[in-house]
DNA sequence: GCCAACGTTGGC
DNA sequence: GCCAACGTTGGC
């Protein structure tokens, strides 16, 4: 099983929005980056965890932990003309973005801010850390998962 | 609002 | 296939 970190802006879809979906579960949709894409079709699996991470927000940081519900399935929004994501060289037919479902297992009673992530010793490798990394999804190692929670 | 760090695009 | 220009992300 693996971990991941997931990133949304809070104004755009936080972790309050996903604890009031039906059965605190909702499509990670709108992802356009390959290497995300990838991650999201052929890599999250059914039982594997994430964290929530709030970014371009004050403080930004994690603010609770996801499960992944359903693996990769075509992102459907590519193809719905009425959305922010629409790409027209995505086709049912043809899917070029991929989706997961994720529920909310639990909110931290306090956000982990990134600032806190940053004197960690034990996170001093995270790829969130690392400046100038724009993925929206990223992997975390079961170290990093452990003092995270701990935290 | 600034800007660093990427990713993507498109001319050649 | 190179690379300059452009767009986006996201912390500050």
């Amino acid at each position: 099983m693996h971990y991941w970190l997931l990133k949304s802006e809070p104004s755009c879809f936080s972790i309050d929005d996903l604890a009031n979906r039906p059965n605190k579960t909702a499509p990670w949709d709108g992802v356009r980056n390959y290497q995300v894409r990838n991650m999201l079709r052929d890599e999250m699996k059914k039982g594997d965890l994430g964290f929530f991470y709030h970014s371009s927000c004050t403080p930004p940081g994690i603010a609770g932990i996801v499960e992944i519900v359903k693996e990769g399935y075509p992102d459907n929004t590519a193809w719905s003309l009425d959305s922010d994501h629409y790409d027209p060289k995505s086709t049912p037919d043809n899917p070029r973005w991929y989706m997961v479902d994720v529920k909310l297992i639990e909110k931290f009673p306090r956000l982990i801010t990134l600032d806190e992530i940053k004197h960690n010793p034990k996170l001093k490798n995270m790829l969130i850390n690392r400046k100038g990394n724009r993925l929206s999804i990223t992997p975390v190692t079961s170290e990093e998962w452990k003092a995270i929670i701990k935290m």
